[in-house]
DNA sequence: TCGATTTTGTTCTCACGTTCACAAGCTCCT
DNA sequence: AGGAGCTTGTGAACGTGAGAACAAAATCGA
């Protein structure tokens, strides 16, 4: 505890016992490359074919792996099943989390009957919306509840993890609805900018944002010298349809 | 050409007209941000507004768009319908591009029918699948095609941006397809990693790995100490059901 | 016209992430 | 037993990204 202010600067800090938050974003891809090694019956794999496999590099891969331990044998390589094993339980997916989604349109529809829910370690406890006409109506083995549900459902569950699929309208009350029943991880899907509250995490998912990335990668492979011709200012007049009242920073 | 060898180490060897990573994945928020704010009626915006608005901090907003140009006026603020325009412009989202959905399950129904496809700039020109069943099904205001046509369409409609709704087997096969057919940039929702040749774009969009690191974090914090207590060597035995045929590394 | 005030654009520094390269350590063969 | 041959784990160099801080530039009021 104390020893807190001893910290030298010798490593780059390495955080106690914590995990670079680019090697946590990579460990669920290892996770599914030895499963697939694995069912494919292989026992033992090198860095440089879980490497492929995950689509990294091996070094990178190797680094990755050694913030959580030593677990390969020199001159060998790494035991699938063991190594599988041991970044499913520093992931935490070797327990079971409770997820609720809400918003049942069409996006919440093909998570709901998304089967197996991708991988094993989450279970949907409740499909939840607020329209009446959809309260009721079966997805696979589930119903979808009414949103006011919401509380008793987290609580009764313990679910700590989740989904947003609704309009972007509704998605901040939403949000604030969940972290008041004590959900404290949030995965959106609605295209706007959630604000939580310390403690709560957030991740986000949107698929018009990853459109136009490659479109501007994409701009950038045809039309290389061929850009817009910087038009200094375009037709910028008529396009301001909005009366621009209180238009402004301050008042 | 040359003047390869001549760049100097002064900056952080800004790439020639080239924009960080980094930068490019926010433009995008920064895009819906000034949409927001000029729906509203907003007609200028300080860096401290924006960055609001777009869940960032000020500095690295501004830096930002210190990237794209000095399109801001000191003292005042951006006008925000210049510079949506602008990063419009620069992202690329000012012309059309051709989208193809291939693989109409759950997913691709869901982005089929997602209206307006989010922002903006983007047009489906087909919904491909190579189930005869799904084949003629009407989605919206369009037809579920065979996959077989991919070639024609992709030709026709001049298609850059191809989106993989498939399940993880055929991922890699339709993938190659598409990008045989001319299509350079991809946007995967199949949980696999493809594998693409250079001066192909591919993005991936994967709900479970989006999940376990919220587990991740999540465990860290509920159960802080008490992880499953490290067992150094599980139920191994039995696990492996597998016949562990050709094992291994070389052979 | 001039100074006060505001806000941008940029520089500098630090932290994080990636990659290289190699010593340490394991297995296998003789 | 001992050496040859692999493969891991990690130290060090490099590149990218984030944030603080400040000079430059614009507006506004007197």
């Amino acid at each position: 505890m104390t020893r807190a202010s001893s910290r030298r600067p010798g490593p780059p800090t390495r955080t106690e016992r914590g995990i670079p938050e680019a090697t946590v974003a990579r460990l669920p891809v290892y996770l599914r490359a030895l499963t697939a090694l694995s069912d494919s019956g292989i026992a033992t794999a090198s860095s440089e074919d879980l490497a492929t496999a995950a689509g990294v590099n091996s070094a990178k891969l190797r680094k990755d792996l050694s913030y959580l331990g030593s677990y390969g044998t020199r001159g060998v390589g790494y035991d699938v099943e063991y190594l599988r094993y041991q970044i499913a339980r520093e992931i935490g997916v070797t327990q079971d989390w409770a997820v609720v989604i809400v918003g049942i349109g069409n996006l919440g529809h093909a998570l709901a009957n998304y089967s197996g829910f991708g991988t094993r370690g989450f279970r949907i406890v409740a499909l939840l919306d607020a329209d009446p006409n959809l309260v009721g109506e079966r997805i696979g083995d589930m119903e979808v509840r009414d949103f006011a549900e919401l509380e008793a459902i987290v609580k009764a569950d313990r679910v700590s993890i989740g989904v947003i699929t609704t309009p972007a309208g509704p998605a901040q009350e939403v949000c604030d609805r969940l972290v008041a029943a004590g959900v404290t991880s949030i995965l959106n899907f609605a295209p706007v900018v959630l604000s939580v509250p310390d403690g709560v995490d957030i991740r986000k998912v949107d698929l018009s944002i990853e459109l136009q990335i490659l479109a501007y990668h994409e701009q950038r492979k045809s039309g290389e010298a061929a850009l817009p011709e910087v038009p200094e200012l375009p037709a910028m007049n008529g396009l301001t349809d909005l009366p621009s009242v209180g238009g402004g920073v301050g008042a």
